[in-house]
DNA sequence: CGGAATCTTGAAAGTGTTCAAATCAAGTGG
DNA sequence: CCACTTGATTTGAACACTTTCAAGATTCCG
């Protein structure tokens, strides 16, 4: 068990048998089912969650109902609202399970010590922080300075797997256009 | 010397004076005008540089030749072309100067050794980058499902010192919209 | 003072959204 | 395994909003 999330700690920085003992012993596993819900607005949101198997996403709501989608999750990846995680303040995001999944949970009380007793974890810590924002650079600036084409173009090229696993309907929300303008930007590109 | 800079990482890890004292051997000085390049794109980014005094930004040029802004940076603030910085490619940001500035800057080296030999240059570091992720997701969330009166208010929320010192067609870049719109947004509000 | 940069305003053009309906695909229960 | 219900995608037409291009007004800085 957890041999897919301290591989992808281990391809980041090297571990010692020492410091995978005592990470496991912070961790704890949790399934979920298709559309199950991991946290809601509203709640705090107490775990990180990292992604053994399965397809999760994050998103929020605005005042019109319409769903909003800041991350995708597959396996390797970590998912959480890390700003109520990190004060404690009520969740503005929702996560939810595209498909089934299996998950490891960090709880904040486990963080915050892997923090202080394993230098590792720490710096698995920042090098996955600064790798998603890094990441998020990226989006902006394509969401900001280039055309539709090119940012469906660039999401594809980009995160493959999970344009195949993922409804169309949600890469739109991802996107930050509706699914209807979607369908026909693919239409304009197969055109071609 | 460097007081802002340790100041600012005191408010966010305690250092002794230890640390202080070496951390302060890895710093360089550096005095820029107002329109000075700091990095131009296709430059590899040599250092990170924090503002003692002053007023920079970070911009990507798309192949009209038109400013995306990505960041500001004022007294406190770092600034970098992290991906540049972190991998030896060249840069596909440009940094310039506001205002005359007084900066320091870190080079590659230097990080790399202060994250090795201080630790809470290490944690600093992680909280530092954790901290512009989240300000760059909550933009990201703002820049997808807000309003452009919406996105202007918060912007202006934010970060009332930047609105009062740059120019409005930089905030206008920064917001992802042209001079004109932003112009005719801020009559519409005053209207109100 | 004078030129350059900035901000504002107008009208036309371009682009994405909305709303409604049709088509297609998938999952469920009989 | 088929029929049925539900969800997802596509298409069309009208509409709303932002950009573009051009010009005028204002402010800033050398």
């Amino acid at each position: 068990m957890y041999e897919v999330f301290l591989e992808h700690i281990n391809r980041k920085v090297p571990l010692t048998e020492e410091d995978q003992a005592i990470i496991k012993t912070y961790l704890t596993p949790k399934k979920v089912r298709r559309k199950q819900y991991l946290l809601q607005e509203g709640d705090v949101c107490k775990n990180i969650f990292f992604v053994e198997k399965g397809a999760l996403r994050v998103y929020s709501l605005d005042e019109s109902g319409r769903e909003h989608i800041l991350q995708f999750a597959l396996e390797g990846w970590a998912i959480s609202d890390l700003y109520s995680f990190l004060t404690g303040e009520p969740a503005t995001y929702t996560i939810d399970a595209i498909e089934d999944s299996e998950l490891v949970m960090v709880s904040k009380s486990a963080h915050e010590e892997l923090l202080k007793k394993v230098r590792s974890y720490e710096t698995f810590t920042r090098l996955n922080i600064t790798g998603a924002y890094l990441a998020m650079q990226r989006r902006l600036t394509s969401t900001i300075s280039a055309t539709l084409e090119e940012r469906y173009e660039a999401f594809v090229a980009l995160y493959p797997h999970i344009a195949e696993r993922v409804p169309q309907h949600m890469i739109a929300s991802y996107l930050g256009l509706t699914p209807e303008t979607l369908s026909r930007v693919r239409k304009r590109m197969s055109k071609k």
